[in-house]
Order: C-alpha cells, then structure tokens, then sequence
DNA sequence: GCAAAAAAAGAATGATGATTCATAATATGA
DNA sequence: TCATATTATGAATCATCATTCTTTTTTTGC
C-alpha cells in the first residue's frame, strides 16, 4: 500500500536490499551465522562489501533485519490461526496443520531461526533484547490448551508444558525438513503429530 | 579397571586432561563454541596455549573430545535405563523421569550439546561423521514404543514421530533448566511430561 | 553534454584469535 | 650433580574477517 509513494529509485533500493537479505538468509541457513562472512555475502548477492555497509550497519544488524523481517510475517499469520474461531480443539488441530504449510514457503527461515535462536540458545547478540517469537507463540498456545481444559475438552495436563512439547517438536521437525522439503512427507508428518498430541490430549467422552 | 597399568606421570597427565575439559565445558556451555578462545580456556584453567595445543590437536578437536567423553557416558546410562526390564510403560516411565536426574549432574554438558548440536543443525564440524546421541537415543525410543503399541499398551501413534517429541521436549527443557538448576522444579517438569505422554499414549482399557 | 550528488566498488585497516615455535622450567636417571 | 628428555610457556606468526574509506562509476537535474 505505501509502494506507490516510492520514487522508481527508492523502489529499486527496496529491492537491492531484499536481494542482499535473500541470499544472505540462503547463506546463514545453509552455515550459520558465525560461517558466513560479509565477503561471502556480497559475492553471492554481486554486491561489493562497501555497498553491503551501505545497507546495513553491520553483519549482526543486517542478521537481525533478516529475522525480524521474516519472523513477523510468519508470527502473525501464526498467531492468527490460532485466534480463528471455533472450539479449542478446532483451532490447535488448525494450528498444527498450518505449520506444515508455513514450512512449505519459509523453510530457510525457519532453519535459520531454529538453529540460531529457536527455543533454545541466544548465542547471538550479546545485546539488547529482541522479541522473542518462540516466546510469543508459546504465550498463545498455553491459552488455548488451559481454555481447551477448562471447557473440558483436553485432559487436565500441564498447559506450559504442553505448549512446549508442541512448538518443541514443530521446530524439530521444521529443522529437519528445511534442509529438502517435500510437501507429501511435511504434511503427512504433521498430521502424526496432530494425531498424537490432540487424540493424546482429548477426554475419553469428547465432552 | 586401566588405572592401575599408568605410571604417577600418565596419571598426572590424563587429569591434566581432565581439568582443561572440566574447565572448557564450563565455557563453551556458559558462551558456546564461537565465543570461547584458547587463551580464555588456557587461562581459566591454569594452563599456557602451549600446552592446550599439547594436549589437543586444535580447538575443534577438544570440542569434540569434550562433547565424546560426555556423551558416551550419558548415553550409556539413558539406554541402560531403556534397556531395563518391565512392561513398555514402565520403562518409558523410567526414561522420562531419569532425564530429569541426568540433568542435575551434567546440566553443563547438555546445555552445550543441545546448543551446539542437538536435535538441529550442525553448525560446527564441516568435517567427518560424529556419532549423533540424538539418533542413538530415538532409535531406542522408537524401538519401545513400537513395542508398547503391539503389545496393546500404547495407541496406534507413529513411533518414530512421537520418539522425536519426547526427545525435543526433554532436550528442550534440558536447555532451559541447565542455567539455573533446581532439583525440585526439574523433577516437577519432567512429572509434567510423563503425565503428557504417557497418559496421552495410554489406551483407556490399560490392556 | 556537464557538474554535483548518490551509489558502488574493493583495497587497506585493525582486531581477533587459532596455531606455532624457540626458550625456559622441570623431571628423570645415572 | 649433571646431561638428557620431557613438558610448559607465551610471544610471534598467520589467517580470517568485520569494518572503513578513498576512488570510480552511475545517476540526476540542468
């Protein structure tokens, strides 16, 4: 909606800059952020190093501008899933199907943001406080499984537990597919495991 | 049952050993592999670089060395915990809670190996194939509960799936609670999770 | 076309950190 | 106690980047 107020430069700029940021997730996400040098990214994107710094600050800055573009597209199409209407069943096994889907479009990303912040490890910046996504999405999904409890859909387990046993294994899978995806295997994947958490979750009488 | 056969001298020597791995642990777990230089470890242990580089062919192989001696050790005890006898409840049972035990004691060791390797990636090591704890430990898994499921105890979830949840979800609390261990929060937890699964795998009958 | 401005280039700088190696300290054994 | 062998030391080397900055190229407005 703002494209049409950029001059033809300032949309070519736009450009060049997702053009750096697209190959240098490629790169991050094939070797980690600490194997990838800025020489290697400019060469990949034929950019100049000087030009890189013309973009960004720095690599970690560059790093984070990766993230943070990404992760909040896909944490709001997350998150909206999840506020979807209908019961509390309805939406987890949504939830969990929509992931197999997310992985289909952003596998680099998710890659990336597994292996070098996921649930585990801030090995990167040392610095200030970055939204945490993972957080976010486990905040939510503790909602629903308490109010999936309370009106007695779910059996009375641990709600914060649960929620990380569910984004735990979504990640891990979501790590392993990246590499070489194939939509029959992620979806099938992803229905055993909405099998195995919402059968392993509901009460015997389904209300 | 060898410590006998070595003179005062390799005796000296290997604990030397010892204390640059105990120390480098602590480091690597505290700041990750990328993070920690020789000379940090060769001054918080006591010892020149010289003499690192005496012990240790590179850097890269005393963080293997480190993540070996550790590993072996855990994952000898995990599957002798899962090779244990009783019904495939039982023993799933058994394995679930010991985690929370095997934390208190190598709580260093499993923040750096989930961190550093774990369920994902592989960032370190461009090199040979290392022994992978994580695929030992789900092939155990798997292995029970495909068991569990035909001898009438589990319901019909996908082995291999479900084995890679209960791993995630262990390694990922594992992660967590290593910073700041505490016996009673992490026997709670891991009480969590056996009530996660082990109910949500139950069959109602209970054979 | 042309001068000023903007963008790109990539060689030079500076830090960091792994690894080496000549030297010093220590242990051994006669 | 001395000569030799072993082990430890840490300053010097070497490589690898991130980052800077001067120069070159391209674009823009005229």
């Amino acid at each position: 909606m703002s494209e049409e107020q950029l001059s033809r430069k300032e949309r070519e700029r736009l450009h060049h800059k997702k053009e750096i940021l697209d190959t240098a997730l490629q790169l991050f996400s094939e070797n980690g952020f600490h194997n990838v040098s800025m020489q290697q990214i400019a060469e990949a994107s034929e950019f100049s190093v000087g030009t890189l710094y013309n973009f960004f600050e720095s690599k970690e800055a560059l790093f984070e501008e990766l993230i943070n573009s990404c992760g909040e597209k896909i944490i709001e199409t997350l998150v909206a899933v999840l506020d979807t209407p209908g019961t509390e069943v309805e939406r987890l096994t949504r939830f969990i199907r929509y992931a197999g889907t997310l992985l289909e479009e952003h596998a680099q990303f998710i890659k990336l943001y597994v292996s070098e912040l996921g649930t585990r490890g801030a090995k990167l910046s040392h610095q200030q406080e970055k939204k945490n996504f993972d957080a976010m999405l486990n905040v939510r999904l503790e909602q629903i499984l308490e109010d999936g409890i309370r009106n007695g859909y779910f059996r009375r387990v641990d709600p914060a537990i649960t929620a990380k046993a569910i984004n735990s294994i979504i990640e891990t899978l979501g790590f392993e597919m990246a590499g070489q995806f194939d939509k029959v295997v992620a979806t099938d994947m992803f229905s055993k495991v909405e099998q195995l958490f919402i059968e392993g979750l509901l009460l015997p009488e389904g209300k």
